[in-house]
DNA sequence: CCTGTTGCGTACCGTACCGTACGGTTCCTA
DNA sequence: TAGGAACCGTACGGTACGGTACGCAACAGG
């Protein structure tokens, strides 16, 4: 589908293997390692070219943001008539997804970036973050939402809360704490199973899909 | 209770003092603004002091979060026999206190601190903001969880889990996005009540607490 | 009154980084 | 082949911060 195909500053092959070095730089070094010097040492470029093309280290920052959105391209399902079975795998498809990009390390690194410069300069890396890293995802699910409304498997009054119903059963408070450190999960599947088993509950039809519900072991 | 009153490193009025300066200005200045200098000169003490005191700055970033975390004392209820209508109630009070807590100045800023941090150093700040900053919180939580439970009110395989489950239905994506820069909810109450009916309905026993589900309106 | 302690204020040092400037090289084009 | 643009490597200036050292005032006890 790809409505509006975002703003696309894109970059050069050359610039893009810059930005390529400069997210390695990001994750392995934190944001202190992610310096103009180093990244022009790192990438075997000039510093005057840095700033040719990206005229400042902010403007370096929202590059590698850019960079890295484009890279997470997000197929809309074609969606060939949804079955309860074939609604859950989906969520359950998303859901693993949702936690195995969350836990990436380059969204990581992003994500505290961004959130490192949030006090200051109006948290515009935020805003970047949340708007290019997150519309992709959230149109899938609420496209899946509404799908599975129409097929009258699930029921809602309103998608967008329903979403975010199903983000907090998977994500919980996972996300901060990878953020702040700590390992992330063994096993993705299964808490995306987890929590499409409870939201299922919450927003499907009485008729439920296959069993009643499944095991639910401990964390 | 207070069962093991924390290692207690505790400081002097003095140092409490400049320790509540400190914060002061990383809350409205990052972390950028909270420099050596600029917290002696803001507290009106001197950089000796400072580092005599604090060993390092690392060291007084710790003694932040200690301090901090030393002013929210959060009380075990007494709870008294519990009705569902007073466990629906102690949950939804449950879901405000930490919409609340989350959404504060202070904790956003040494959240945002700690996960600056979280890439060098192996993440000590954030392991230390979350012991000290959600392990009251948790044990209010779990407690309130297994009173539940014990009342017949309740029903789960694991307290921890459920109390997971919780969590994420209260604050969903919130907490990542104010860390980000988004403002918070309007009203955190509205949004406890309807974590806590989601809540509920998955894990409440059947004899439904006062008038099957609320209203419950979008975003 | 003398002396030791505590802490404030400030000057200072080494370092690191951002941003710019300059010389040299490669490659494209006329 | 000549000219120029893009780029690399490096060196430099300005600045800011972490951490230390020194001078001085207040204050306690003998």
């Amino acid at each position: 589908m790809s409505a509006e195909l975002s703003e696309m500053p894109e970059f050069s092959p050359r610039q893009n293997e810059v930005l390529e070095q400069a997210l390695k730089l990001l994750v392995d070094g934190g944001e202190k390692a992610l310096t103009t010097s180093g990244l022009a040492r790192a990438a075997n470029c000039s510093k005057e070219s840095l700033y040719k093309w990206f005229g400042d280290r902010d403007g370096l920052l929202a590059a590698m943001i850019a960079h890295q959105a484009s890279k997470v391209r997000t197929f809309e399902r074609g969606s060939a008539r949804l079955t309860p079975d074939l609604l859950r795998e989906h969520l359950e498809t998303f859901g693993r997804d949702l936690l195995e990009v969350l836990s990436g390390e380059v969204s990581l690194a992003l994500n505290r970036l961004a959130i490192g410069q949030a006090s200051r300069e109006g948290s515009k890396l935020g805003r970047l973050l949340i708007e290019h890293g997150r519309r992709q995802i959230d149109r899938r699910a609420i496209g899946l939402m509404e799908a599975g409304r129409r097929a009258g498997l699930l029921r809602f009054h309103d998608a967008d809360s329903a979403y975010h119903t199903l983000y907090g059963l998977i994500v919980s408070d996972l996300h901060v704490r990878m953020l702040l450190g700590e390992p992330g999960l063994k096993d993705n599947q299964r808490q995306a199973a987890r929590a499409v088993d409870a939201f299922l509950q919450l927003h499907g039809v009485s008729t439920d899909t296959g069993g009643a519900q499944r095991a639910s072991a401990g964390r």
